[in-house]
RNA sequence: GGCGCCGUAGCCAAGUGGACUAAGGCGGGGGCCUGCAAAGCCCCUAUUCGUGGGUUCGAAUCCCACCGGCGCCUCCA
């Protein structure tokens, strides 16, 4: 089966074949490490660890990159603003950014470029567009001349013509040609930005435009054209757009093959913003007593095209489903039985259709929200499978079941998410429930239903649930 | 003004011309199981897909209009 994707370039769905068989290179575009990252950010982020992921499950090699930038107008102004360097400013938040990257599962991709690292790079695809006549220098600083680039806006479907001229943010500063060219290379005077990011170059002291940091480490990194490139929506104009304009501009390739972007999450239905103070970070909602696994399981239950609506309400709903796949799993290695006397049961089957269903869903653009339900009914279907064989099912049975969960999970990674946040269980604890639930079957079975109760009650207070089934006490550890 | 998206049950969310008598999750009601629970299972919870027209043998799915919400239009994932 073919994985389809949509391709903003030409606005349809289409195969996914890599540029060379049997491996992908994707650039995705990372945060900007001027702040931490709130759970829009990595809605956006989870969307592309769902896509590695997948690719992989489906047996692709993968070299993803993500960039980190570092160099833009909110990184300098908040160093000029604190009195430090831009190095001082971003590593605290790009060590959060890693701290809640891997809270939140996401698999780490092969490489994270920073923008500062690659200022030399950046200068020379300047000369090179300079030199191809693509670009002009005015002033100290150099700007990309979009007449002279006749597909330029094609990804965003810009009417070049109605652009609007010169909107009023700043670019008074700038002495551009026309006022829809955009910086490639800020030099001047700019008391405003300190000496925090300065670098010399052809044109004089100045710093790089924002948009050529991608050009440069994409084509550093995954070599031009490469297949997968992507990000939130809002990317599409004009980072995106400018970013094929300098690459295929000062290369004469083909830069990205397949562009994908996501939607943004909106919080109680209002767009998320920093600025007016309206998102939630990953620590705010863990401080809050939510589990990192069921603000997973929420930013990928829809559809990366549409826009997903962050809400509180709808993370209990996503712990809730958690949950449900947890004691699922669970029950199934307690019914795993070695017992060969055992009638065999439809759960070889039931987990074979669920791995299809699942396959089809992701295969189509990725269809995350009927990939769920794919494992949901597998979940009932199952869990009646159990209810009738009460609660002991052959080896190979549960076996089959339970690798199948795994396979789903290896691409949405909730499980393995919570696995590690249910809280480990030390021997000694162990050891006391054995002997506190041993006590409890001895009442039962004496029927001193008062004893066992309060023995449950004892169990209860350091943490462990208790539910009796015909096979025997099954216990857990809930927080 | 330009480009684009969305409106499906109490909430979230798939489905985008015929196996829809509309997935799945959460919630609610009833039942089974249980010593009681928990978990699980079964049944019910949208005769209908924002509204009004139209196309079609057939529309939640296509077209038009209207209403409502959202995003981008030069440094926001």
């Amino acid at each position: 089966m073919t994985l389809r994707l949509h391709n903003t370039l030409t606005r349809r769905i289409e195969e996914f074949h890599p540029l060379e068989e049997g491996r992908v290179r994707i650039y995705t575009c990372g945060p900007t490490v001027y702040d931490t990252a709130h759970v829009g950010n990595f809605r956006t982020f989870l969307f592309e660890d769902i896509l590695r992921r997948y690719l992989k499950w489906k047996r692709y090699q993968v070299v993803q990159v993500r960039n980190l930038t570092d160099v833009d107008d909110r990184t300098i102004h908040a160093a000029v603003a604190q009195g430090v360097t831009l190095r001082e400013l971003t590593l605290p938040f790009i060590d959060a950014f890693f701290r809640d990257h891997d809270r939140l599962g996401l698999e780490r991709a092969e490489h994270y470029p920073r923008a500062t690292d690659y200022v030399p790079q950046m200068v020379e695809m300047v000369q090179r567009l300079v030199e191809r006549g693509l670009a002009y220098e005015a002033d100290g600083s150099v700007y990309f001349d979009i007449s002279e680039f006749p597909s330029y806006g094609e990804l965003a479907q810009l009417d070049r013509a109605s652009l609007r001229e010169g909107r009023e943010t700043g670019d008074a500063a700038y002495d551009k040609g026309d006022a829809r060219d955009f910086v490639l290379w800020k030099g001047g005077e700019r008391p405003e930005e300190g000496d925090v990011a300065i670098w010399d170059s052809p044109w004089g002291a100045g710093r790089p435009g924002w948009h050529l940091e991608c050009s440069v480490m994409a084509i550093e990194h995954l070599g031009q054209p490469f297949d997968i490139h992507s990000g939130g929506v809002d990317l599409v104009f004009p980072h995106h757009t400018n970013e094929i304009a300098q690459a295929e501009g000062a290369t004469g390739e083909p830069f990205a093959r397949l562009w994908l972007h996501a939607k943004h999450a909106l919080l109680d239905g209002r767009k998320m913003s920093k600025s007016q103070n309206h998102y939630y970070t990953v620590d705010d909602l863990v401080d809050q007593g939510y589990q990192p696994s069921a603000i997973r399981r929420l930013l990928i239950s829809a559809h990366y095209r549409g826009e997903l609506n962050f809400t509180l309400a709808g993370l209990d709903d996503a712990s809730r489903s958690v949950e449900r796949l947890i004691d699922f799993r669970r029950r199934l290695r307690a019914s795993r039985s070695d017992d060969r006397g055992l009638e065999a049961t439809r759960l070889p089957e039931l987990a074979d259709q669920a791995l299809r269903d699942f396959e089809t869903a992701l295969d189509d653009d990725l269809n995350v929200a009927e990939a769920w339900g794919a494992l949901f009914v597998f979940v009932r279907e199952a869990n009646a499978t159990l209810d009738r064989a009460g609660e002991r099912v052959p080896a190979a049975d549960a076996d089959a079941a339970l690798t199948a969960v795994d396979s789903i999970d290896q691409v949405f990674g909730v499980l393995a998410l919570a696995e590690g946040e249910a809280g480990a269980v030390s021997e000694e604890l162990r050891s006391w429930v054995e002997a506190k639930l041993a006590e409890r079957a001895a009442a039962r079975a004496a029927k001193d239903y008062g004893r066992a109760d309060a023995i449950r009650g004892e169990l209860a207070e350091r943490g462990i649930e208790v539910e009796d089934s015909p096979a025997g006490s099954r216990w857990r550890l809930v927080r």
